[in-house]
RNA sequence: GGGCCGUUAACUCAGUCGGUAGAGUAUCUGCCUUUUAAGCAGAGAGUCGCUGGUUCGAGCCCAGCACGGCCCA
C-alpha cells in the first residue's frame, strides 16, 4: 500500500473497512459469480421488453458504483461494468436489513453485485430492482467529481485508471485503437501475409535513422540496443522464403517527446515479394480506407477540424516537386548544395554541417512542405543518400523507388522497394559508416550477416511501416499522441508518489 | 534546447490593490421508498508545487528549481 499522505476521506474509508472486518464483513471476496453483463440486459430491453417483469426474469450482474442516490430506506445507484452502465434500484424491505446496512457502508467507486428483475421508473429508465446485493471489493480512494471528472492532464497520463474509469471518450480512443490494429492486421492476414515477431533487442541497430537505447545482457557480457526498426530481421524472413511477412509492435527511438513522439511507439512493418512500391501504394489506400470505414463507420474522417478522405485516389507527386510546388523553392537552386544551404538559413532550418545534398533537401521538405500536406499525398522520388536501403529507380539511379505518406501535417508511412542487390547494399552501409564518422549520429551501422543473407538472393520485394500511434491519432481525431498510448512515458517526479 | 502558460481542499476552479484561504461537487451528521449533477438542515476539510528573497505582512511581487501543457527548434 503507497503511504502518500493521507486525506480525512482516505482515513475514513479505511476506518469504514476495518469495521468490516470487524463485522466479518471480507471487503475483497473472491467468491463472486456474475451471470449477466450489462449488455445482456440491455439485449433484453431492446428486443423484448414485454418479458420483463418484476416477477422475473431475474439477473446476476456486478460492476463498480459510479453514483448513489439515497433516500433513508431506498436508494438509487448508477453501476458499470465493461458493457456499459446500469440503473439499480435497492428498496430495504426487498434486499433485507443486514444487505442495506452493509450496502449503507459502500461508496461511489465501490465494486458491488447485485441481482433483481427489471422495472421501468416514472421517468421510463429501465432499472434493475435488487433483491440482492453484495459488496466486491472495497474503494479506500474518492473518485473525482462526477460532473467535471478528471481533467488535469499530468494525473490522467500518470494515473491512467483513473482517466479511464472517468473518462468514456477516453475508454473508446483506446477500444478503438484496438480495433484499428485488429482491423490491419485482418487486412493483411487476408492477403495470405504471416504475422511474425522478431528481435526487440539488437545487437546491430537498423532499418531506420535514429539514436537507439542501449541496455546490457549480464550472461552474454554484451550491449544490445532496443530495436529503432525491425526491418533487417523481417528481410532476412523474406529471403528465408516468407514471401508475406509482417509485425506490429513497439520501436524504440532516443529521442525527445512532443505531441507527435512517445520514446516507444506502435508501428506495423509488412513486405510483400513480386510487389513494387506502387503495389503498395495502392494496397494503402485501400487498407486505410477499409480501417477507416470499420472503425469509424466512414472512409471520411474528420481531424482537428479538417475534413480527410480516405476514400477517393491520394496525390502523389515527388520530392522535388512538392519542393518548389508547395515549399516556394526555385528550381534553379535544388542542385546547387551552397544555394540551399542559404535559402535554408533565411527560412530558419538549422542543418548539420556534414550534411550532403539528400540531407539537405529533405530537412527543407520537413520545415516547409510536410506541414502543409493535409489530404493523404504520397512523396515520391527520395534521394539515394537518404534511403539506404531502397532499390534504385530504373529511371534514375540517383533517386529510389520509394514513397512517403503525409496526412494532417505528419508523416503516417514510409515504403519502398527493396534493395537486394547484396553489392549496393554493402556500398550504401559503407557510405553510412562514413556518415556516422563525419558525425551523423543516426547513420547506419554495417550488417554483415545482413549482406550475406541478401547474397542468398531476396526476391524482389517491396516494404513498408506505417506508425499505428499517429494512425489512431487521425481515427480517433487526438491532437497529441499522448492520447492514444496508454501510459505515455513522463519525467518522473514527486507528484507521482 | 528556446518562448509562453499552468501548479490553491479528494475533483473542477475563483482569489481584486500585498492585509485572517473561497465556491461548487465530493466527504461527514440528521431527515427522506421512484432519483437523474436528487432535495432540505448542519459540519469538517489547505505544506496555496518546492527553495530562497523583498516586505511590518506574500497564494499574490522577485529569483532559482521541479513537474506538466502548448508552440518553436
Amino acid at each position: 500500500m503507497s503511504n502518500e499522505k493521507t486525506s480525512d476521506v482516505i482515513e475514513l474509508r479505511r476506518k469504514k473497512l476495518a469495521d468490516l472486518k470487524d463485522e466479518n464483513v471480507n471487503p475483497f471476496p473472491n467468491d463472486i459469480r456474475i451471470e449477466h453483463t450489462v449488455k445482456d440486459i440491455q439485449n433484453v430491453i431492446d428486443s423484448a421488453p414485454d418479458t420483463l417483469k418484476e416477477e422475473g426474469p431475474f439477473f446476476t450482474v456486478a460492476g463498480r458504483m459510479m453514483a448513489v442516490n439515497r433516500f433513508g430506506k431506498s436508494s438509487f445507484i448508477r453501476f458499470r461494468d465493461r458493457t456499459g452502465q446500469l440503473q439499480a434500484y435497492l428498496r430495504k424491505d426487498l434486499v433485507g436489513n443486514e444487505a442495506y446496512a452493509l450496502f449503507k457502508k459502500t461508496d461511489v467507486g465501490d465494486h458491488v453485485s447485485l441481482s433483481g428483475a427489471m422495472f421501468q421508473t416514472k421517468t421510463g429508465e429501465w432499472t434493475l430492482l435488487a433483491n440482492k446485493f453484495n459488496l466486491v471489493c472495497k474503494s479506500i480512494r474518492p473518485l473525482p467529481e462526477k460532473f467535471h471528472g478528471l481533467k488535469d492532464p499530468e494525473k490522467r497520463y500518470r494515473q491512467r485508471y483513473i482517466d479511464l474509469i472517468m473518462n468514456a471518450d477516453v475508454r473508446d480512443i483506446f477500444k478503438k485503437r484496438s480495433m484499428i490494429v485488429q482491423s490491419v492486421r485482418n487486412f493483411l492476414l487476408n492477403m495470405d501475409y504471416l504475422e511474425v515477431e522478431t528481435p526487440m533487442m539488437h545487437p546491430i541497430p537498423g532499418g531506420a535513422e535514429a539514436t537507439p537505447f542501449v541496455t546490457h545482457h549480464n550472461a552474454l557480457g554484451m550491449d544490445l540496443f532496443l530495436r529503432i526498426a525491425p526491418e533487417l530481421y523481417l528481410k532476412r524472413l523474406v529471403v528465408g522464403g516468407f514471401e508475406r511477412v509482417f509485425e506490429v509492435n513497439r520501436n524504440f527511438r532516443n529521442e525527445g517527446v512532443s505531441t507527435n513522439h512517445n520514446p516507444e511507439f506502435t508501428m506495423i512493418e509488412f513486405y510483400q515479394s513480386y510487389a513494387t512500391f506502387e503495389d503498395l501504394m495502392n494496397l494503402t489506400e485501400t487498407m486505410f480506407a477499409d480501417v477507416a470505414r470499420e472503425v469509424t463507420g466512414s472512409a471520411t474522417i474528420t481531424y482537428q477540424g479538417e475534413t480527410i478522405d480516405f476514400g477517393s485516389k491520394w496525390k502523389r507527386i515527388t520530392l522535388l516537386s512538392a519542393l518548389t510546388e508547395i515549399g516556394g523553392i526555385d528550381e534553379e537552386i535544388l542542385n546547387d548544395r551552397k544555394k540551399l544551404i542559404e535559402f535554408a538559413a533565411t527560412r530558419g532550418v538549422t542543418l548539420t554541417k556534414t550534411g550532403r545534398i539528400g540531407k539537405i533537401i529533405t530537412k527543407l521538405f520537413d520545415a516547409l512542405v510536410e506541414p502543409k500536406l493535409v489530404q493523404p499525398t504520397f512523396i515520391t522520388g527520395y534521394p539515394v543518400e537518404v534511403s539506404p536501403l531502397s532499390r534504385r529507380s530504373d529511371k534514375n539511379p540517383e533517386l529510389t523507388d520509394r514513397f512517403e505518406l503525409f496526412i494532417a501535417g505528419k508523416e503516417i508511412a514510409n515504403g519502398f522497394s527493396e534493395l537486394n542487390d547484396p553489392f549496393d547494399q554493402n556500398e550504401r552501409f559503407e557510405q553510412q559508416v562514413s556518415d556516422r564518422d563525419a558525425g551523423d549520429d543516426e547513420a547506419h551501422f554495417m550488417d554483415k550477416d545482413y549482406i550475406r543473407a541478401l547474397e542468398f538472393g531476396m526476391p524482389p520485394t517491396a516494404g513498408e511501416g506505417i506508425g499505428i500511434d499517429r494512425l489512431v491519432m487521425l481515427l480517433t481525431d487526438s491532437a497529441s499522441i499522448r492520447e492514444v498510448i496508454l501510459f505515455p512515458h513522463m519525467k518522473s517526479s514527486e507528484k507521482d508518489q
